[in-house]
DNA sequence: CGAGGGTGGTTGCGCGGTCAATGATCTGTC
DNA sequence: GACAGATCATTGACCGCGCAACCACCCTCG
């Protein structure tokens, strides 16, 4: 039985994979740098309140985040610990399931993101958005939803 | 003067960087978990190895390494110090700058890359690259080319 | 050739994330 | 209704990565 060799990373489909690795990586270390730099604030927080902004009431389950987000539950919760310390956010038991918490956000919170939203969009668009014609980011987008749906 | 709404997670374009963020993650996280479980190694370590088994001499030098993986400099130190110790890359001073370091596949580091090439590129296959047609991959590759173009 | 600024790489430190284990609570079953 | 097994969230231990500071060395220019 001969040896399987390793498969050379100019393989088209494996090129496609590995272009998308670096992509992100190589954007979201940039818009994290500025986030940071100018707001003192991560992408992972950024979402989080967007996310929160835009659900029924503010507020959203633990879990519903770590799923929405793509991060364990632990993350969530470390995330949730510190934005709660900075009082972006405030967790409110749940009456239905006393197991659960409600994410809730601040006032303060919104006007956190509402504060922060320049800078990272002038970042999105300069370091993502602006590079992609816009007859390809439709494309782009409805191919990664596919991905995206839970298996 | 009007407060500025927080921009709508809905908005077509940053609806697609969004999906972009969220397939990056909830991909990724299984891909490593998957190559942890199984190969007990992390997808950096396999980029890295990937890329040194298709470099000129099987080597590369730090700083290469690091900008090719869209990774911090110390980020690179770190990974390499990592695959030292496990003897699949070995660092050679670099004789025409004495600061500089080659870091080296060894002839161990490439059958552990071989080794563990069937499991992830099911994986690869399984969690991405399957659930998108193949007239669609293409341009996913050339659009994500444009992003990484350095600015 | 000597000084000064630039570059390659490593290190200290801190942050943010995972996994595994835990406690509390819910839910389905006999 | 009580027990068994799932589920919600948290915690402890650990790890990978980034930034900033640093040292060693290169290179240019007066």
């Amino acid at each position: 039985m001969k040896p399987s060799p390793v498969p050379s990373p100019r393989d088209p489909r494996l090129k496609a994979w590995r272009t998308f690795l670096y992509a992100h990586a190589q954007v979201r270390r940039q818009l994290e740098r500025e986030l940071q730099a100018e707001q003192s604030m991560g992408l992972a927080d950024y979402e989080l309140l967007l996310i929160l902004a835009y659900s029924d009431g503010r507020r959203l389950r633990m879990s519903e985040l770590a799923d929405t987000l793509a991060l364990s539950r632990s993350g969530a919760t470390r995330l949730i610990d510190r934005l709660e310390a900075d009082a972006l956010v405030e967790r409110v038991s749940c009456d239905t399931d006393r197991r659960g918490q409600w994410a809730h956000l601040t006032d303060g919170g919104y006007e956190r993101l509402r504060a922060a939203s320049p800078t990272h969009l002038r970042g999105i668009a300069a370091h993502f958005l602006d590079r992609i014609p816009a007859s390809e980011l439709h494309a782009l987008r409805s191919t990664l939803e596919r991905v995206l749906e839970r298996a």
